[in-house]
DNA sequence: CTGAAAGCGCTAACAC
DNA sequence: GTGTTAGCGCTTTCAG
């Protein structure tokens, strides 16, 4: 149990350059009147010592922590990990924001909490006073979680909200749902499908119901009907092998799923009627985890481009820290990457 | 850029249970000598007022930082994020990790670094100055890194190494990859196989090594040859291919690739050829990463239990903080797990 | 068993 | 421009 202190402080590189404490902390934090050739003295006798400050200290003095939060659902997040259905989610959030993070010299810390209301509060507050972040980066459903962007704004502390244009404060990123969903189903139509099934996710995020919104401005738009195409789905396996028989049974030629795995369950359940994808039935997934790209056929999808979102947001999060101002939300959009499970309707449909 | 302080701190917790500073502190730490009563006392304010200490300020003081870090080579992780092939290896080690930690009252952090050795002694003091986390979490190739663990031992912070037997000080934990290596070579001779073929991983792995043995222990075991069945690979697609080529033209019949990756393409190799898996050529795989089970067939492959191992490095870090002893190398067997990819050898081979 | 003092490494505020 | 002072929230001495 070695009390391990910092090698070497602030105080080391001031005596090393002749300098005041004060003068080496002005250096670290970029600030200005500080003269070149101090700056070079100080800059000097950093590199040569290897100092680095500690983060600690550095947030005990009062500054920035230089972290960034990155809060995900826990419940999800652990059964998605112990499923190991081969989603990435999680590692492409860490992808584009850790690189950002380290671009601006920033950490970029990964912690998971409840939204089960009993903990939430507790769990966040508890994460927020240990951690002490610069900003923290919400996904659904947490980011339109009124008791997590309350207690947040009320902390005063930066907040980015990933797939939420609720009000509640914090920037917004979205990818683009209701466009993508248009596409998707356009592309269905565009091979002459006209009875497009659409599965839908849980209504606790709000992106099920913005890709619910463009498959149906799409199915207008073509002048199709959506009468008893439309069903509902919760994201899990089971319930897209429900919606999916039930779409069939509907006589629909075309799927459009507001996940993989119900993308994947619709085509198992294609294929247990005997018929085949995408001969007889087209399906398209969103999200286009790995796992749809080493399916048979691959799945035509809609590629959430989670890096580059989380990467923005941590942007967002950063220029806010530095007194930049940026209110309007940002929309990274998706993109419809076409693949095996779509094809032509079949003339004997 | 508001210059948030902690809202809650141990003063108000002291003030508000009417006894001093130092006895919230022992509160907090479980110190012995503190009578039930004052300990309840301050709890029961503890939590009403819901203060949590900060990290940052329990650092400061000289005390752990309840941090554990875990590093990751950083340019293969995330070539591995790029690619998007479905390994979901820093998954389970957040599994692992991260439960295991907050079950102790600790966070995990996830880092990556450069095995590259101009910036790898600078930017592991750097993340160690910055975060002075009380344990680190080393995965190959960096817990066979003497520049790593080196500085690791010199700066006096426990480390646990994942994969690595070699000597560098540090805990140090296996899965077993000889045994498991042995158990696919036998599962494989079981089933009539005789010319069985092994790719090999990258040498600077050590597993490499392990596994090539276990392979060859078992080939020995059942009196076989190994002449031209030994092959190598760098855990790459294409590299997989080659040597599978170069194990059919050798008339294997069964084929042990060191990673999925290898395995995935030692089975479109052999589809080339126009033979069948497993009808003409047997296939198991090392890793056993979600793609594999979504494969057709599903590959018969070595499970790693890569949350399990990385859960006990956790707890023999936290042991070592608390002053328990153990230099013992753990293990945590990883398993072998028959599915589709592997048959009986045909009479005709 | 409990309290008061000093200090961790750093920054903000104020002087020079 | 640069140095000095105080203090962040906590833990460690060391008294009582």
């Amino acid at each position: 149990m070695a009390r391990r202190r910092q090698s070497v402080t602030i105080k080391h590189v001031a005596a090393d350059a002749g300098v005041s404490l004060q003068t080496v902390s002005r250096v670290i934090n970029k600030e200005p009147n500080v003269r070149p050739e101090m700056m070079e003295r100080v800059q000097a006798s950093i590199a040569k010592l290897g100092y680095v400050p500690s983060i600690a200290a550095q947030r005990m003095g009062g500054s920035r922590s230089y972290l960034i939060l990155a809060l995900n659902d826990r419940e999800r997040t652990i059964a998605d990990w112990r499923k190991r259905e081969g989603s990435d989610w999680i590692d492409q959030m860490l992808l584009g924001g850790m690189l950002t993070c380290a671009e601006h010299g920033y950490r970029m810390i990964f912690e998971l909490v409840d939204t089960h209301s009993d903990h939430i509060e507790r769990e966040l507050s508890a994460a927020l006073a240990a951690l002490q972040p610069d900003g923290v980066i919400l996904t659904p459903p947490h980011s339109h979680n009124p008791l997590i962007t309350g207690l947040l704004e009320r902390a005063g502390i930066a907040f980015a909200r990933i797939g939420s244009l609720k009000p509640g404060g914090g920037f917004r990123l979205t990818m683009g749902d209701e466009v993508a969903s248009r596409d998707a189903t356009m592309h269905l139509a565009g091979m002459g499908h006209r009875r497009i099934g659409f599965i839908a996710g849980p209504d606790d995020y709000e992106l099920s119901a913005w890709r619910i919104e463009g498959w149906r401005w799409a199915m207008e738009a073509v002048g199709l009907g959506i009468d008893d195409l439309l069903t509902a789905g919760d994201f899990s396996y089971a319930s897209g092998t429900a919606a999916a028989a039930q779409l069939l049974d509907a006589g629909a030629t075309a799927i459009v799923a507001s996940n993989d795995q119900m993308a994947l369950a619709a085509v198992a359940e294609v294929r247990r009627r005997g018929r085949d994808v995408p001969g007889d039935i087209s399906v398209v997934s969103f999200d286009d985890t790995p796992v749809v790209r080493f399916h048979h056929p691959p799945l035509t999808a809609v590629s959430q481009p989670i890096a580059e979102v989380t990467s923005r947001a941590v942007g967002l999060l950063i220029a806010d820290a530095n007194g930049e101002t940026n209110i309007a939300p940002v929309e990274v959009k998706a993109q419809l990457v076409p693949r095996g499970s779509t094809g032509p309707l079949r003339s004997s449909n």
